[in-house]
DNA sequence: TCCCGAAGTTCGATTTAAATG
DNA sequence: GCATTTAAATCGAACTTCGGG
């Protein structure tokens, strides 16, 4: 009578905010904090309880609203539940659909991902890194392009021995994993569809050469054009500057494309670098009182959500953005849970024709 | 001796990647677990032990790298350090640089975001909002719009009592904190600028009903036109269907655009609901043979990065949403720190004068 | 010996109350 | 009694070991 009275009065506390722990279910239950953690997480001694005792620790908890309290439960395994998100730069649409992937797959789980962007800076980076370290993520997901080339950051998670995956970088050791997006397919994919469509001047824009994509991609115009004979015209070739971040390309297509009407070149058709300088393109190209595409094609690469916004909507090179955060979520998962060693995924391109591109009249 | 070799081990091991506690700290400098802790804490108590004291600790916890586990110190003092940031839709750029402004100010605090996206679903939203409470969070930061004004929701913050802040509703209890919008004025200020420039005859697009800002802008364009004996025609008013998800709206705008032409009415400015919407309304002005803005003006709400990458470039009301997601991290700390009630604070609509609006010619 | 259940230790810190010279 | 330092309790759960029927 009296515990039954004691036990009204801990239910009255939890409606006023007090919190449940472990101990006031078994008292509540009439069962020790051991049989009830048992009992509660099926542990392997589980198989000895009884059905009747474990379903009714489980209502009790169930009634008093008893949540395990995390840190105590991270203190003795020793895992946090939490997986470190690392961004470039969430402003960047390239960003936001691989995060995007990586929560979807992630919330499936019972693991929680700590948000972090670099802003493009290496600095703050390695703050963040050792931000996340400090608490104890379980893994790391790092979307990263322009910095992830910094040795001494990528040496900080290799010594950390701790379950990893870098995203669009080509790069991939012993100890880190990758997904990494075909790009020199992409390349011939969007160089072969202007091709396709008449194209024979084909003015090209070159990625930072600090930028691991650039080479891949610039690969694979060169694999299209020598297989097709098809001749690049040097005049025809502008590249983007390192310093830009990935922000700016839109400032640099656009650039670049003034630059080659300026000097009074003639082409057909531009292939942008990424979809952001193909949209400054664009701009440069109407300005100049030509149309899109009728007097000049353009094709982006990435497939951001402002290409199908745009009008004309952008002709591009897709990235499985999605996929691409989803996988690094398995990726990861493997290594925590069977302790893979570090693998490099590829995924693959897929053209997207929409309204930027035509036909080569004549 | 035997103390200093004992030592040595332990730097081995620690490169060999075992973790050192405090109490390594303490064997190693010659103190007690309790000093090391008020040393590094620079506790109360530190005031009494003397400087070198301290120091040494220091010292001797910097050179064997020891940092302090989140999960014994979060056990005791019940905090997590984290702050929740819920979602509702990452893809929809309206939150992208929300969710920057929030990560920058909280980059400055010791504090870190565990992200959450609804998919614009209330039911996710829910289990994300349970998923964050039992991981204890110390504060909740909510971009909510089409689903914020589910009342269940609502009540679940408020029973738990938790600092919190909602960005982008115009709701606010006596529990609830919110980051409002003007919505009036931005919509003042968008439909002023189309008069000014001599527009008389503007299709206006209403939000979907659901929405709060629909009313809000509404009544903005209304005050205007009540000031400058404006008349609205009510066949130029079309409304965007609650159904459609925040993306959605890119489709609306299109088929309320093409819905006003086919039933031949007659607008030289188009007042879209918000930015995709505009950009929408713009490919179905120029499927139609319409130019932007020589044929038609088009204004859009928001200001997202596309509006500034497509030509023409779209003028529109600027939410200053970094500084929103900023201070809504300002707002939780007072919360978290003082035991501030709960407040609103408003922030001021901004026009951004692009290229998709003209002077009416005549 | 077989269930079933519980006491006690551990995780790594913070903090109170007390002890040392 | 003062200036320093520390033992011991605590946070909440998991797990190992041990005892009673």
């Amino acid at each position: 009578m009296s515990i039954q009275s004691k036990e009204s009065v801990k239910v009255a506390i939890r409606a006023t905010g007090k919190i449940v722990t472990m101990k006031d279910v078994a008292r509540a239950s009439g069962f020790s904090p051991t049989t009830v953690s048992i009992a509660l997480n099926d542990a392997p001694l589980a198989r000895f309880l009884p059905e009747e005792t474990k379903s009714r620790i489980r209502l009790t908890a169930e009634t008093l609203g008893y949540r395990p309290n995390p840190f105590a439960r991270s203190l003795v395994n020793q895992k946090s539940q939490m997986i470190g998100l690392m961004v470039f730069d969430v402003m960047d649409p390239y960003c936001t659909r691989i995060v995007r992937g990586v929560e979807s797959r992630l919330f499936e789980s019972s693991y929680v991902p700590v948000f972090t962007d670099a802003h493009n800076d290496a600095d703050r980076f390695e703050q963040y890194l050792k931000m996340l370290l400090d608490r104890r993520v379980d893994a790391l997901i790092i979307i990263a392009n322009w910095l992830a080339l910094n040795n001494k950051i990528l040496e900080m998670v290799e010594r950390r021995d701790i379950p990893n995956v870098l995203i669009g970088s080509g790069l991939s050791t012993s100890s880190i994993s990758s997904i990494s997006f075909d790009n020199e397919e992409g390349a011939f994919l969007a160089i072969q569809h202007l091709y396709g469509l008449g194209h024979r001047k084909i003015a090209f824009h070159r990625g930072p050469s600090k930028l691991w994509d650039t080479a891949a991609r610039w690969n694979g115009i060169q694999s299209f054009a020598s297989l097709k004979g098809l001749e690049i015209d040097p005049d025809l070739v502008v590249s983007l500057r390192d310093s830009e971040t990935s922000i700016d390309s839109f400032e640099g297509g656009y650039r670049s494309v003034r630059q080659l009407l300026n000097a009074g070149k003639e082409f057909t058709a531009f292939m942008a670098f990424d979809d952001l300088s193909a949209l400054g393109a664009i701009r440069a190209l109407k300005e100049s009182g030509r149309e899109v595409p009728e007097d000049c094609s353009v094709i982006g690469f990435d497939d951001i959500p402002a290409a199908s916004f745009c009008t004309p909507g952008l002709t591009t090179i897709r990235q499985p953005m999605e996929r691409m955060g989803s996988e690094a979520v398995d990726l990861v998962f493997q290594q925590i849970h069977q302790t893979t060693p570090s693998v490099t995924r590829n995924v693959n391109a897929e053209l997207v024709i929409r309204q930027s591109t035509a036909q080569l009249p004549g």
